[in-house]
RNA sequence: GACUCAGUAGCUCAGCUGGUAGAGCACAUCCCUUUUAAGGAUGGGGUCCUGGGUUCGAACCCCAGCUGAGUCACCA
């Protein structure tokens, strides 16, 4: 990288950087900094009556600085927070010799450094719990100036916004934005209080193959990949369903996986090509059972981290308090728009759509349809959590067929905020049945549907041996933590969305434009007015050409001695 | 995929009807020993997203593109 590139920031901190080493401070030091407190711990617990943490050892980052001649103050930010430190000239250097205080610590170290500090806790005139720092080592020289976020009583200034470069460079983000760090350790929360409530009851956390030969267990289009020595296709999981059943018929009687699954479809608020769903399966259960362990979860999850179950959704205050609603899909059509789908045929289902102005078209069957009508009519209504259950048959290949009704199924969703929120079953055991639910797809598929799902023949076939009655549950982790942690975008729950890829404009070095002719001096001005290539300026112009550069000379006073017309044919020639 | 909005200094953003590009923070030099989104003085910093067009003249108007955000559609 060439010095032309850097932004004047950059550069002022690359020569301190040097300056550091020359003063022999090493920037980026090896050994081990052995810490002994952390900055909330000393805000929550110091108190000078007591005359506690006299001598602490704290790392972290610098985010502030405030100097004042021989006295300065700063904040340093660990992991935990920030907390104020204290620089006194004649403390930090007791000697005559002032260059650590004078130079090291108020010209060569900047925002963004990763420091060391020792000495002790303090309360200032303001009242502010503060560090006293007697002795400080670097540990890490920061390049880059990080964008500066400042806060007063609440109202936050000049705030790291943009959401393309939070997502690109979400170390920033987490850097200056605390809540985002928030989130994420809200997010971890959620997973540890669900796997404690799994493990507590004796149920096995598993692992099962995310490169699958058949992408089985869901509805979706899958990402494809080859495998070079078995020279075969491979699929991404779009589910793990198919494999964990397998395990209970294993003889594991309760398996659960935090799974990421890769679905090859549309990105917004709600889905991210990657995502977690966290899937979990107990023999010798049904759905309602089901229901009760879904809904002791949420409302466990929702207390652990909030100590309360209601909660602040966007504009909505939602409650997760069980138990929920249970709301048949026939009664909420019913409720919703007045039409009683019990019983009806296809047809007449068609005819309930045309009427409430639902799009319909001919490779729609029934459980499609009704698919629609819920969709359409009744599923924003369903803020609070509510389960919906007895799904249509055709909506629903691997469900046991209801108890009473042949045409539903024993399945129900967990709708909040008008959003599916978890899904689960009485997983279909009987497995003649399975595979005629498995053929009916295959037809769905000839019909057009991209999604019908493909026939695993292995699956069918650990049917065959026998799998007790069980039910399973999946529940979208990202989804869960939205709710939970008031974030409308799943990109502001995942570490690291899926963006599009960076542009990288790769840049010749200085040398390559010197040997084509270019002047070392003007080497600069012709990568100013965008020329990073030697392989582009053979393209350009050399009238053009020519104008940029006596142009940028003139306009930013350069001062340099514009070539001539011919020598600057002589370069791009 | 359609539509709407946005892209100006490291960050947040002004920039009128087209006429020499601005502020705050950050940065640099200086003053100040308990300050606190510190303050004061001085200074440096810009491919106004890119490429065309209109014009004597474009950050601004027109066209095309790139990137992002939002809404909808598709998709669970």
């Amino acid at each position: 990288m060439s010095i032309a590139e850097l932004s004047e920031q950059e550069v002022i901190r690359r020569n301190s950087l040097a300056k550091l080493r020359e003063l022999g401070i090493e920037p980026y030091p090896a050994e081990e900094y052995p810490v002994n407190a952390k900055a909330s711990e000393i805000k929550a617990n110091f108190d000078p009556e007591k005359g506690n943490y006299q001598e602490v050892v704290l790392a972290g980052r610098i985010m502030s600085r405030r100097i004042m001649g021989k006295a300065s103050f700063a904040e340093l930010q660990d992991d935990t927070g920030r907390i104020q430190m204290y620089f006194n000239r004649d403390e930090i250097c007791p000697d005559e010799d002032k260059t650590l205080y004078n130079e090291v610590f108020k010209k060569l170290l900047d925002i963004g450094d990763i420091i060391g500090v020792k000495g002790f806790a303090f309360v200032t005139q303001v009242g502010e719990k503060s560090i006293h720092v007697k002795e400080f080592t670097v540990l890490g020289k920061s390049l880059r100036p990080l964008p500066i976020v400042k806060e007063k009583e609440g109202k936050t200034y000049d705030a790291f916004t943009d959401p393309e470069q939070r997502y690109r460079q979400r170390y920033v983000d987490l850097v200056v934005n605390p809540q985002v760090k928030d989130t994420f350790i809200k997010r971890t929360k959620i997973i540890n209080t669900m796997r404690e409530m799994f493990n507590e009851r004796g149920y096995l956390e598993v692992e099962t193959p995310i490169l699958q030969a058949i992408p089985g267990g869901a509805a979706a289009r899958p990402f494809i990949t080859h495998h070079n020595s078995l020279n075969i296709p491979l699929y991404l999981r779009i589910a793990n369903e198919l494999y964990l059943k397998r395990l209970i018929v294993g003889g594991f009687d309760g398996v659960y996986e935090f799974a990421k699954d890769f679905r090859n479809e549309g990105m917004d608020r709600t889905h991210n090509p990657e995502f977690t769903a966290m899937e979990i399966y107990v023999a010798y259960k049904d759905y309602k059972w089901m229901m009760n362990f879904t809904e002791e979860m949420v409302e466990r999850v929702a207390l652990a981290l909030h100590g309360k179950t209601e909660l602040q959704v966007g504009d909505k205050l939602i409650d997760f308090k069980r138990p929920y609603p249970r709301v048949t899909m026939r009664e909420a059509i019913l409720e919703h728009t007045g039409y009683d789908i019990d019983g009806k045929t296809e047809e007449e289902l068609r005819e309930i759509c045309k009427a409430l102005d639902i799009e319909t078209d001919p490779s729609m069957g029934k459980g499609k349809l009704i698919d629609e009508l819920f969709g359409e009519k009744c599923e924003h209504h369903y803020i609070q959590p509510t389960f919906i259950t007895d799904y249509p048959v055709e909506m629903s290949p691997l469900t046991k067929k209801h108890r009473d009704n042949p045409e539903l199924t024993e399945r129900f969703e967990l709708m909040v905020n008008g959003k599916e929120l978890a899904n689960a079953y009485s997983e279909l055991n009987d497995p003649i049945d399975q595979r005629e639910r498995f053929e009916d797809q295959m037809k769905l598929s000839e019909k057009g549907d991209d999604e019908a799902m493909f026939i695993d023949q292995d699956f069918l076939r650990s049917l065959e041996y026998g799998m007790p009655p069980t039910s399973g549950m999946g529940i979208g982790i990202d989804r869960l933590t939205m709710f939970m942690t008031n974030n409308m975008s799943i990109q502001d729950v995942l570490f690291f969305p899926q963006m599009k890829p960076e542009k990288k404009s790769e840049a010749d070095s200085d040398e390559k434009f010197i040997e084509m002719g270019v002047p070392a001096e003007w080497v600069p001005v012709v990568r100013k007015i965008g020329f990073q290539k030697t392989e582009a300026l053979k393209e350009v112009k050399a009238g053009k050409f020519f104008n940029d550069l006596c142009g940028y000379n003139k306009k930013n006073k350069l001062g340099l001695t514009n070539p001539s017309m011919d020598d600057v044919k002589q370069w791009l020639s």
